[in-house]
RNA sequence: GCACCCUUAGCUCAAUGGAUAGAGCGUUGGCCUCCGGAGCCAAAGGUUGAAGGUUCGAGUCCUUCAGGGUGCGCCA
């Protein structure tokens, strides 16, 4: 027996990585001078990690004490003795710092990490919680282009977080399957379609004949009354117009879920609008029988408390169906057959007006649980280009001229992967060469999106994105290699029983701190629905770990004159690898075990 | 015109109201006899758009202004 301490932690099993944090929170509570939710509340940790590992500001205690901050601090400090976990209190000006023994924090984090029978970074926060995501909802007919990559992106990523912590996800995508644009390329079609040419690539022919189609439209109102009555007819289940319709969607949706395939994405529904459309007649009956819509300009419409916010139409004023109705239609057959606690619409923020008309509208139809609705908002890509010597940013759109298929950006980050690995591998690559580029190049665009605050509008920028240096995709997947390299070099089992005390290097656990915050970054990520959160974790965890492993000279982990020290640095290795993959899975991205 | 969002290093972005504002790219200079150089280290680069205010403390909260973006009844 090494050491006493150590032998009273064993016995804890069930200790959890907070219990550095409870034990501060209680013993600065016992000194009376300060709540145990407060103190919890102002825990941060020292910008500089020779300042102590927990550090607890008491300015706030000041004014209420009457008191010099500095003063008080020392007071604190005073009181506090040293124990199991904490070994040493400190002040500096008002900053009550503390230091924790470290060997029992390695031993903590690492074994929970290891724990198989836990799954590290689970928690039962959302327990007997359902949470529904309406995400990706590409338009039928119209290429899927780099713009639905950020809703897609994201709603992957939260429909993974919110699965790790234990809530009930059901993902939706709400296809733009019905509506006005049905009506011009059903009436572009019938003018000149090209059947041969709809096979061969549905939905770049599909949105040529849109485009075309669209703007002769606006000069010709001739064609503009076609399409509408197309939509008419659709709407009033015209047998060809449907027969059409139907065709275009099911090319359509062949052609989306061959990306989704490539993104790993797979939905618990695709419920379109048209199948909201069987509901609308009885909402907008019903809103006019209970006096919460009212004609308006020969349409019916809800009107909003804010006279400055423009009403919610359910029906136009030619009898279709509007967006809104559709949507009303969703939400409530989504709360009666998933029973929902929260919904989060992964929408770009210029729809933000919409989502509030819609949520104000749910409320004046009676339905509480409108409140549960979120839109989730995200930024728009932006395009640079030069207009009149100068760089203007604007929406990149079909419209704008700028056009980019995702599925060409994808393949053209696949093709730079696999260059970078034949200049790697002159003599081959060992493994699956064209699986790897792939999962690099789709991790490269996939974490490139993710890594920016999804309300930041993201200039497209093909250097950034094809770059596979420094905070990248490939970066995170190279790391995981690596850790996993080690361990085949290592060869064996890895052990789980080791002597922690030789895991005594700052390094080692500045490492530790890292891997142990994954929960709490989960958390934070998920109530934010912010997914670049675990993007900057990921990034400087591996890191902590490239910097540590590129000492080679102090920082050997396999090493066989120390067979000791190499099992306690291989379980290390092994929970760093275990975090890491866990966080790239989360995000949508493959974990390399070689690239 | 009105509303909402954004503005941090040359570029792209970080920073639960807390200590000296950090990364990456690009630039310059280093590091492979040894577990993978898609890596690591270092240098240079800042009046956080401007001015007030709240606070013990503001990149962060409030007000005004400037620049950019987005939206504003029958597109979805």
């Amino acid at each position: 027996m090494r050491d006493k301490r150590d032998y009273l932690l064993q016995e804890q099993e069930d200790a959890t990585m907070l219990n550095f944090t409870s034990e501060i929170v209680k013993s600065v509570a016992d000194t009376g001078l300060i709540e145990a939710a407060e103190a919890e509340a102002l825990l941060v940790t020292p910008p500089k990690e020779d300042m102590g590992d927990y550090a607890l500001p008491c300015f706030t205690l000041a004014k209420r004490l009457r008191k010099n901050p500095a003063a008080i601090a020392a007071e604190i400090a005073e009181k506090i003795a040293p124990s199991e976990l904490i070994v040493r209190v400190e002040t500096q000006g008002a900053y009550l710092n503390f230091f924790v023994n470290r060997t029992a924090f390695v031993r903590q984090c690492f074994s929970e990490i290891s724990d198989d029978s836990k799954d590290f970074g689970a928690t039962d926060h959302g327990r007997g919680k359902t949470v529904v995501i309406d995400y990706s909802s590409p338009n039928i007919a119209k290429e899927f282009r780099v713009f639905h990559l950020r809703t897609t992106v994201l709603g992957h990523a939260l429909y993974n977080i919110f699965r790790a912590l234990g809530y009930k996800v059901v993902s939706v995508n709400h296809l733009g399957d019905w509506g006005t644009q049905f009506g011009v390329v059903i009436a572009a079609f019938k003018e000149k379609g090209d059947r041969e040419a709809l096979d061969h690539e549905p939905l770049k022919y599909l949105t040529q004949l849109y485009v075309d189609y669209n703007r002769r439209m606006a000069e010709d109102e001739s064609l503009r009354e076609t399409a509408r009555g197309w939509l008419r007819k659709l709407e009033d289940g015209d047998e060809e117009a449907h027969e059409l319709w139907r065709l275009f969607c099911d090319l359509s949706i062949k052609d989306f879920k061959r990306v989704y395939l490539r993104l790993g994405i797979e939905f618990d529904h695709y419920l379109g609008e048209s199948f909201y459309f069987r509901f609308t007649d009885e909402i907008i009956r019903k809103a006019q029988a209970d006096g919460v819509a009212v004609e308006s300009q020969g349409a019916i419409v809800i009107k909003m408390d804010d006279e400055d916010i423009p009403p919610v139409i359910l029906r136009k004023s030619d009898g279709a169906t509007g967006y809104h109705t559709r949507d009303i239609a969703a939400a409530i057959w989504r709360h009666e057959n998933f029973g929902f606690d929260k919904m989060l619409y992964v929408v770009g923020a210029e729809q933000k007006l919409y989502f509030r008309q819609l949520i104000e509208a749910l409320e004046k139809l009676g339905h509480g649980w409108a409140k549960n609705l979120e839109h989730v908002a995200h930024g728009l890509y932006l395009d640079t280009r030069e207009v009149d010597g100068v760089q203007v940013r604007a929406k990149a759109g079909t419209r704008s001229g700028f056009k980019v298929i995702l599925e060409d950006i994808i393949d053209d980050a696949v093709a730079r992967a696999e260059r970078v690995i034949d200049e790697n591998y002159p003599n081959g690559f060992p493994g699956d060469k064209k699986q790897a580029a792939e999962a690099i190049g789709i991790g490269a665009i996939v974490f490139g999106d993710l890594k920016n605050g999804r309300i930041k509008d993201v200039v497209f920028d093909w250097e950034t994105v094809l770059n596979f240096k420094g905070e990248s995709g490939p970066y995170l997947q190279y790391s995981h290699a690596r850790l996993c390299s080690i361990l085949g070099k290592y060869g064996g089992a890895v052990e789980r029983e080791v002597d922690f005390a030789l895991l005594d290097d700052p390094e080692e656990f500045a490492i530790a701190r890292l891997a142990a915050d994954l929960p709490r970054i989960l958390l934070r990520t998920a109530e934010a629905c912010e997914p670049s959160v675990l993007c900057s974790y990921l990034v400087a965890l591996a890191g902590a770990f490239n910097k540590y492993y590129t000492d080679i000279s102090r920082h050997k982990v396999v090493d066989p004159a120390n067979p000791a020290r190499t099992k306690a640095r291989v379980l290390m290795v092994d929970c760093v690898r275990r975090v890491l993959g866990k966080g790239l899975k989360i995000l949508g991205i493959s974990p390399m075990e070689k690239m």
